[in-house]
DNA sequence: CTGTTAGCGCATTCAA
DNA sequence: TTGAATGCGCTAACAG
């Protein structure tokens, strides 16, 4: 006995099944794949011998002959911020209702490394790709995109790139916070945009212009600046902005996270939130509830964002094509605390 | 012209970028694979044709042939736990790095749903799997894991079931904790342990039972009580256990998520955090620093566990058999202001 | 309803 | 250093 040179147990093939199950290798094929053209005593024989071999059938295989893979790729630009896991979350059950599997892909907010990810799943791996929170120019993204599995974006706007959008309204959101920012008496606000390659950043903008613009007011250019979407980001951007224009009343940030830091910042600095500066973040992490003061923000469903998003991606390699392709969710003012 | 009928561009395979470049597809496939069985001058050729025709080799088709996916599972009890997404990240970087994809599987605290995703996986999509904060008993993870690629398991002490294991020192760590319990005064400590079935959680309860009895003293079951590992388990076992005995001075979470509700049940009833009731979590979540009053928590390298975990799943995938099999990360206490 | 014949696009033998 | 043959495990297209 050669030691611990344990065999490994070779895979149950379907030509296995087939012969003994005495049928043909089609039958097994058919059995596994529910088609209702055989019959019911064929198909509980092949059922019976398939559970009693143990067999699986092999997806790599299914996949060259069928040019199917059942994979499915989410790309996002960073799975530690809370805004994306409910979103693969839903992305994910959604799929696996479907039989798909989801391949996950990080960029880290680095658009070189979602390029590469993009060019990877390309080689054929998914049937689809879910890009979420981009940091390409539509343009990149377009061409890379050519040629490969269909995509769905989330959190772009639909302009015929991919087979589709899902998107939470950023631009009415961010104006409905400005308009309550104005309501509560700020005049002064200053915007920590998040990246600058955001494009739901640049929505959210456009959207504070609009609403600053509808009370008369416009937006300083000054009074806006890009910064990491992370705690740590809003708490460099805060500072900032903050020391230039000591008269700022309000804060608009990016997310919730880069809300947090602007609290940490209000508070290193002594300006007390929100009797001097409101601030306001976007998105309803959980950690929005729980910092003090709780953040006023926009509550949006991101684990829904995922479904529908997947759930598009599923209608269009079902063959669909009758289905909306800017599917946008409307996100809801949360007033707490920071800006009552 | 028939309307919009694009023809989908047939995807480049091997066999026309060898027949362009006028060699074999052997040749051509030893240039994908970077053998260096090959002259530089046929090299540089087949890569200009693979430049010019855009050739992407199929994934699809070489794992068929190698019997290799390039791909690794990942289950995880729920995405949306803070503990999990810088696991999967720490994971997704290591894999990438080595041209691995990841598969994300999300169990949402099934075990059902989790034996479901061993299953799936084991169709021979991955060529590996790390299961991370599993909810099934090792007996019924090593029946799931026969058969199946290998496994590394994250947060379960090595017992020969898979691969090897990447784990805290749960035990170490919750000794610790309790310790400095103890050592600040506190005489009646209530557990909130997490899921009965996690393996961590029960580990926890182990170490605090340890710590206990290095002083003399004795877990009493009657005070640990299990509980879902989020904001709300943490609501309802702190109110619970604080009901049935008034008199608990500390409350031990399993972590920081169920601290967080604790923190919140007992600022409901009135008890004084800490001086009332100290609280301690586990993790150090991003969260942890920003509820008042912060948390006195655990610092686990989270991120660090996926790396370790995916790079000890690379080793055993590259041959390598002469590696530690059970790895164990040291958690750090951060003591702040809800157990001082 | 069932079987037969062909591949899917590559890597893995060999042999030259 | 290169090439030819063979097959991975399954589904597709056609027969019967």
């Amino acid at each position: 006995m050669s030691p611990a040179l344990s065999t490994k147990p070779r895979r149950v093939t379907l030509a296995e099944v087939a012969c003994e199950a005495g049928v043909s290798q089609q039958t097994v094929s058919r059995v596994l794949n529910n088609k209702n053209e055989i019959s019911e005593t064929t198909r509980q024989r092949v059922l019976e011998v398939i559970e009693r071999l143990h067999f699986h059938p092999s997806r790599t295989a299914r996949g060259l002959a069928s040019h199917k893979t059942l994979g499915i790729g989410l790309i996002v630009a960073d799975i530690t911020n809370p805004f994306f896991p409910p979103i693969a979350r839903g992305a994910e059950d959604v799929a696996r209702t479907a039989g798909y599997s989801l391949l996950l892909c990080n960029t880290n907010e680095d658009p070189a490394r979602e390029a590469d990810a993009l060019r990877t799943l390309n080689s054929e791996m998914v049937d689809g790709i879910v890009l979420c929170g981009s940091r390409l120019s539509p343009g990149d993204v377009g061409a890379l995109l050519a040629g490969s599995p269909p995509a769905v974006l989330v959190n772009r706007n639909y302009t015929g790139i991919g087979v589709g959008c899902v998107r939470a309204d950023d631009a009415g959101g961010a104006m409905t916070q400005v308009r309550h920012l104005l309501n509560s008496g700020r005049r002064k606000i200053g915007f920590l945009s998040g990246p600058a390659a955001s494009h739901s950043g640049r929505e959210r903008v456009r959207g504070c212009a609009a609403g600053l613009e509808a009370a008369g007011l416009a937006l300083d250019p000054a009074l806006a600046v890009a910064c990491h979407p992370s705690v740590d980001g809003g708490r460099k951007a805060a500072a900032a902005l903050l020391s230039g224009h000591p008269d700022l009343d309000a804060l608009y940030c990016y997310n919730d996270l880069v809300a947090v830091g602007a609290l940490q910042t209000c508070a290193r600095l002594g300006r007390r939130v929100p009797e001097d500066v409101a601030v306001v973040g976007c998105d309803d992490i959980l950690l929005a509830d729980m910092v003090v003061p709780a953040l006023t923000t926009l509550r949006v469903d991101k684990e829904e964002i995922g479904k529908r998003a997947m759930h598009m991606m599923l209608l269009h390699l079902s063959g669909a094509s009758d289905y909306e392709r800017d599917v946008v969710i409307q996100p809801e003012l949360v007033i707490r605390a920071s800006a009552p």
